[in-house]
Parts: C-alpha cells; structure tokens; sequence
DNA sequence: CTTGATTGCTTAATCGTTAAAGCAAGAGGG
DNA sequence: CCCTCTTGCTTTAACGATTAAGCAATCAAG
C-alpha cells in the first residue's frame, strides 16, 4: 500500500504538501497540484480511510438499521440508498433490528462503535429511537414528526379509497394486518377519511379478519381493501377457495406494489411508495446534516402513487342487496 | 469520548497496560485486570475502531456485493449474513453491482478502499471476480469451483424432476428465465438428468416460453417445472387466462420458495434454499480466512428442500392423449 | 549467594492522515 | 526603501490504539 509519505520522498516535498494537494485544501501551486495528481495516481495511491477517520473522526458510513431484513421493502430501500450513498462517497453498513427494541439498540449501540457519521433507521414498530450522538433520519414512520421521511401513508389510503368510491362501490371492508404498526393505521385512517358517512365502512384485523372480510363480501359489501398486497393475496386465496370472483363479484386492493402484485391474477389493483423518492431524500438530509449543520426539521412526506390494475372494478350488484343497474 | 489514555491517567497506569488488560494480551495481573475492565466500564470507554483499523490493518468489516439489491433473496442473505458477522464482531458494508461487470468492479474498488477484511461477492450472471488482495467467498455460482457456497442447484432440479416423476408425470415441460445465468441452467441441467429418456421434455426460455409452455400442454404435457417461484406466478396467470386449472390439468412447479409462494392460489409446489446454511458457511469460511489462514479451498455445496404444496399432484388424463386411468 | 527465568509493568515507536503554525520569498503600497 | 500581505511550502503535533523492547522486582534453582 503506498502512503502519502512515499509520494511526499518520491517527490522531494513534504507529506503536508500532499495531503493538501489531493483533498483541495491549503495553498499549494496549481502546477504542483498536478503534479502532484497524477503521480499520486501513477502509483495507484489509495488513501487510507481508517487513517483518515482517526484523525478527523469522520468514517464516511451510514448506519442502516431495519426491523427485519426481511422486509419486503428493505431490498429497494436498500439498492436506493446504497447508490446515492456512493455518489456522496458514503459507505452503507447494515443491521438488523430483529423485531425487538432491545436489539434494535443494540444494533444502534454497534454501529455507533463503529464510528457511523449518521444513522438511517426504519424503526420497530411502536418505538422511537432515543436521541443519539449522530444525525438521525428515521423512514416511514408518521409517529415521529421530527427528521422522518415517509411515504404519505394516509394520503395512499385516501387514493384507493377515492377511487373505489369513484368506481360505484358503496360498502367496502377494510383489512388491516397488524394493530400495532403505525404506518398500518395510518393508511387505514387515511381510507375511512375519505370515505363519506353513508358509506358501509367494515374494518377488520389480522389473520382472523380474512375470514371476516369475506363473509362481508356474502352480505353485501362489494370491496376489500388491504393494507398490503400480502394480505390482498391472501384474500384471494381465501375468495377463491369461496368461490367469489374478483373483480366481478368483489374488488380488491393492496398496498406497495410488491413484486408480485402486477403477475397474479387478477393483476392487483395498489399503491406504491415512491422509494427512490424516499430513500433520495433521506440521504440528502442526513448528509446535509453531517456535513453542513441543518438543524432538526420536520418531517417530510413523500407522496403515494395509485396503481390501478385489474382486481378493481365497476361494483356487480348481482349478488348484493340492491338490484343491478 | 473517552480513551485508553484518558483510563490510563485515570488509574495512574500506562496506556500498554490498558490495551493489554482489554485486549487479553501482553502480561497484566489478574487483579489489575479485572480493575481496569470495571473502570472502563465505569466511564463508558469504547475502543476507537479507526485507531485500531489503522494500527493493525484491520477494520473488522466485510464486503456484500450482490448483483441487484432488489433480487428477491437478498434480504434473507443479508438478514443471516448480519446476525452471524454480528455474532463474530464483523460490519457488513453493502454494496450494488447494478447489474453490470463494470459496476461490479467499482463495487469492490470501493469496499476494498474502504478496507474491508474480506468480501462476499454474489457474482453477475456470468462473471468471475478478479484476485482480489483480502479473503473472498462467491455465493451461488456453480461455475466457480474455488471459495464458494452455492446452494445444489443441479439437485434441487433433480429433487423437484423426481417429484413430478413420481406423481406419475410422463410428459414435461421445463421453463427457464434467463438462458445467461448459470444457476438456472444448473437448475434445468438437474431436472433433465433426473428424468429417464422415455420422459417427454421440453425446455423452453424466457417470455416467449411462457406461451409455448401453455401450447404444449394443450398438446398433452401435464408438468409445467420452472426455474423460479416468479416464472410459475407469470404460467399461473397464463394459465388462468387459457381456463386450464392447476393442478388439476397441469402441475406447476417453481424455485426458490418466495414470500408468495405460499399464499398464491394454489400454493406452489418449490425448492427451498437453505439460505442460513448458505450465509452461515460463506461467515465461517471468510472470517477462517481472515484469521487463521485458511486455504483456497473447493466449493461447498448446500442441499436444497422439496417443498409439496398443492400445485403438483397426479396428472388427471382427461385431457391427454391417454385414456384416464 | 549468585544466576537466570518469570512476572508485571512502562517507554516509545508506529500506523497514515490532517491541520495549525511557522517561515522564506516575492508582491504591492506608501 | 521599508513595511505588510500573500503565496507556497515545511515542520510538527496530533488522532487512539497496538506492540516490540526494556527494565525492575520477585522467585527458583544450583
């Protein structure tokens, strides 16, 4: 490995000299810099980050903490942030939370060890992290009004539940899959808020609330709408198993645009999260908080897309309770 | 934040002896030991890892590149891969390789300046990474022989080919994503070595496979195996389309077993990596590497799993040449 | 009682980089 | 012509750990 100090012997100047010369700072001549440059590169000079990161106490690394690896967001999370990371020259280091607040700590506590220069942490659910020695973004919480970006959770709710308005549909179930999770409440609110009141509104929860929703579905109500395109699937299992059709005798929606949702049948009806957008944003705040000194500011929402496919439609009214058109 | 120095003049010892009490090494009382260990405690002291990076060339980090983030199974590698790097003390540093060889050596340009201990490359289809100057370990590639854990593509495809054998299937179809990348044409290579010549087969590509694959088995096949659970959902939609049911009329069968696997309609017959064995392997090989010196040494292979779900079952021959039974 | 080994600690150098301070030479102003 | 400012470089001291070498005291053995 060649260090600054050889390039300095090789060419009769001092160390100072090069550092100054290759990281812009100081005074040095421009015929020097140059020089300087492309010997520098001549001998393939890599400059040692650890060396570096003692002396100035900057790592250059984003801690990326996630709940669950697992998420099926994570791996776009992740691919947006690690490209925009490295245009700023900002190393990604992961750790996963593993679904508890105690090791969400402690994955916080390592990277911190790690000497991380700020943190992106997409948070357990109902947590919020303590304050820390570092800039923090947090993603996809609503909770947390302060240095968060989000997608506009509600604003996706309201979305799918306009357009299932729009279409004809007049009583409707909502399925939610896990109480506790803030962003499932969120677009939950943000559908029956934009439901007017004579509307039939049905919300249901979790694995026993499938059952529920489709034996709403037998007494009249014309769509389900999911907080995501899981559980959506699994509603169509169990319709399907019913023998319902969608989208004939029901509508359905879900919630992310995973990866299956445009290659099942009937292709489902969604709303994505921009998460270029999303993890874009989060690294401009977090590095404009390392570098320059931005001071806390409210968080940000980013907004949903509707993705309308083919299990939404014009409500049949074959089955329910009123006469068809 | 507090040093070994800070410690050192805290206690009216030399900073040698902080070090050697910490780090186990070197020659230090018992007693003086276990009263350094409580003070540092006490004052919340946490090691320096550039200083220490810097000191003995060594960052405790490792590389992960993978081809695409977005690729489905990164989370579960990437999830196994932190808890066991965690469990010996090890960063993972990530990084994308966007789909491009060239990108992919960026990729590990820049975790090597980063001065990562070792790397876990998952390779682009069709490249071999060059020499690199710390410990590699490639995941999932058949091609290279040396310092790899792949999972047994080749069985996998013999374990799944047998199934649909044994069940009674005489007359085959396989269908394949991407003819560059190795690991579906080791997949397709064990499905074709497990079936006896008398078997009718055919290997179709790519989309247009897709539809050839619904043709054939209007002309008699009952089997439909694919190279991915992604493929099956897409021959599944297909199908749907053409009113042939699955697996009434044709069984289906995918790869990898993917988070909608189960819950698709009907829930599909697939083969499971045995993704923690694979992530915990390639840990314990590179950080034997990295430690004690570990050879090159030959690829391991880690067997893949059956999994019977309900979109296999015996061939009905209604519509097949063949009387039913 | 002397010698040599062992134990327990300290001294000091070092990793590669940055940055404050210093210094000599040339430029510009009065 | 003298003084000050600027330019371009060097000197030097860190950053926080590790580690080889050194040294004094204790201990065992002959």
């Amino acid at each position: 490995m060649v260090s600054i100090k050889q390039i300095a012997s090789d060419m009769g100047v001092s160390t100072a000299t090069i550092s100054n010369a290759l990281t812009g700072k100081g005074r040095v001549s421009q015929e020097l810099v140059t020089r300087i440059q492309t010997r520098a590169e001549e001998l393939g000079y890599r400059p040692s980050i650890a060396a570096r990161a003692l002396k100035t106490g900057q790592t250059g690394i984003l801690g990326l903490v996630m709940p669950d690896l697992t998420n099926p967001l994570f791996p776009r999370i992740a691919q947006t942030l690690s490209i925009q990371a490295d245009k700023r020259k900002l190393g990604i280091l992961i750790a996963d939370s593993r679904g508890s607040a105690d090791e969400q700590s402690e994955a916080l506590r390592r990277l911190l060890d790690r000497g991380v220069d700020g943190l992106i942490v997409v948070p357990q659910k109902g947590t919020t992290p303590d304050p820390m020695p570092v800039p923090v973004v947090v993603l996809n919480t609503a909770s947390d009004p302060w240095n968060s970006v989000s997608a506009d959770h509600a604003g996706g709710g309201g979305l799918v539940a306009r357009h299932i308005l729009d279409i004809g549909h007049r009583k409707v179930v909502i399925l939610g899959g896990d109480q506790v999770s803030e962003v499932q409440r969120d677009r939950i609110a943000g559908m029956t808020d934009a439901l007017p009141s004579d509307i039939g509104v049905d919300v249901f929860w979790g694995d026993a609330g499938v059952e529920k929703s489709v034996a709403m579905v037998q007494s009249g109500a014309t769509a389900i709408m999911t907080t995501s395109d899981l559980i959506a699937l699994q509603v169509r299992t169990e319709l399907m198993r019913t023998q319902i059709s969608v989208p004939d005798q029901v509508s359905l929606t879900g919630f992310d645009d995973m990866s299956f949702s445009s290659i099942m049948h009937p292709a489902l009806t969604t709303v994505a999260q921009n998460v270029d957008e999303i993890a874009s944003r989060a690294i401009d705040i977090i590095s404009a908080k390392i570098s320059g000194n931005m001071p806390d500011h409210e968080g940000e929402t980013v907004p949903m897309r509707l993705v309308v496919r083919q299990s939404t439609s014009i409500p049949n009214h074959f089955f329910s309770r009123r006469p068809s058109r």
